[in-house]
DNA sequence: CGGAACATTGACCCATGTCAAGTGTCGTGG
DNA sequence: CCACGACACTTGACATGGGTCAATGTTCCG
């Protein structure tokens, strides 16, 4: 086949499906701070597929997992939300998919009401919602690219990486940090069962390229070698 | 596992994902009409993943693949786009993903300046291509479940049942009708071998759900267990 | 007519799924 | 404080769907 040169490189997968509030404006960020604050337990579900979608969300603590499910149960978990980010956007009208707290979670509801009022106030913020559209699309597309084409450890590594980066982001040790949610939520989010996630995990500790002090914590020994295996330079 | 019931079906999988210009407003439309006319030879890149993305594009013929590609080769086909679907919208500055054509293709050219000016003219259009952009997000994600959980038949009867779909909507016959991409397409779309889907049109031809006159015409003999494969009802 | 590109089919293999048996770990109640 | 149960995780043995490799057909176009 006449392939293009693959002049691309793995890309940055895993970027947070949804938008950091830091980078809107000031008037968004006044509502949102009168907004209700809501507490959900841990597994219970935030919004589901098919409700109607009358707020947008912003999590303050804990994670979410957003997630579709097909008739016979499986699962597939498109992204987690973590502190900052918001959720809820999109179409008017139903939500689409299913936001499950993977940890004890508090969020700042917004009825999309006081949204679209923050829109007509400030049109710049319009804009920043599409862009951060059009980032969550390209952010769902690498995932795509992942669990479509790579393998588990590949998968594994990816998901990893992500985490670091995303801690090197806010400022906190990319090389060790916790993870909120369980083998099944990465399991769903991955395409793979848990015994393959946990298995991957053990190869990368035997490999002395990460440790789990305990199993939801996870220390990055040796960055290079895992961005290796993240990138498949293990099969030519 | 605490799972929510699985109170959605499998869901409208495979929506094109790019948005039908039909729904745009007309000075958009006159403004596009004006557009330069450009041809794509099949396999040609329209625009390729780093490019400035200068324009937008109006499919007028023909049919393009928007995929990403992993450093070794390994490609990812996030959607079709088909006459009438606009490509290219999203992130200002660089495009994200290649758009190859996959037979010859005519393209109609329409500057991003232009499409900002017709914004400024018409703010709806604003709110149209944001609606538009969410159902894209939809759709990928949507890929995603069905790349991620679902096993070769079930993606495969999937992707027939879409185009049956989409050709019931352009009013024609969704019982018949030619697949513009080769089985590699189809492949790297479904996250499939050729030899896979390949083998799965066979099968699906031997369980007299389809007919396959020549190897990119299909012909849907019973669409109901086709239904019922691409939701899984074969497992239990 | 001939060759290139695409598609099909078969044989085999391997990565990952499945099933099952442990092993922590945490929270609760005695 | 400990014992217990529930749940999450790990690990092993085995099964299998789909990938890989290779041979053959088919279609289309020069």
């Amino acid at each position: 086949m006449l392939m293009q040169s693959p002049r691309v490189m793995a890309g940055r997968a895993f970027t947070p499906p949804s938008l950091t509030s830091a980078q809107l404006t000031s008037g968004f960020e006044q509502k949102l701070a009168h907004g209700v604050l809501r507490r959900i337990e841990c597994r219970e579900l935030l919004f589901a597929e098919g409700d109607p979608a009358s707020h947008v969300y912003r999590i303050e603590t804990g994670a979410i997992a957003l997630n579709k499910v097909l008739a016979d149960g499986r699962r597939q978990v498109i992204g987690f939300a973590y502190p900052g980010d918001l959720i809820g956007l999109g179409i008017e009208g139903e939500h689409v998919m299913n936001a499950q707290a993977v940890k004890p979670t508090r969020v700042r509801c917004l009825p999309v009401s006081a949204l679209r009022q923050c829109i007509a106030e400030d049109p710049a913020l319009g804009v920043k919602l599409y862009e951060a559209l059009a980032r969550e699309l390209a952010a769902t597309r690498d995932l795509m690219l992942t669990t479509g084409q790579r393998s588990a450890v590949e998968r594994v590594a990816s998901f990893l990486l992500a985490f670091s980066r995303r801690n090197r982001r806010i400022a906190q040790d990319p090389t060790s940090f916790e993870l909120p949610m369980t083998r099944t939520d990465i399991g769903d989010f991955l395409g793979l069962t848990i015994e393959t996630v946990s298995r991957t995990f053990s190869k990368l500790k035997q490999l002395g390229l990460i440790e789990l002090p305990c199993s939801n914590r996870v220390k990055l020994l040796d960055i290079e070698p895992l961005q290796n295996l993240a990138d498949g330079e293990h099969k030519p």
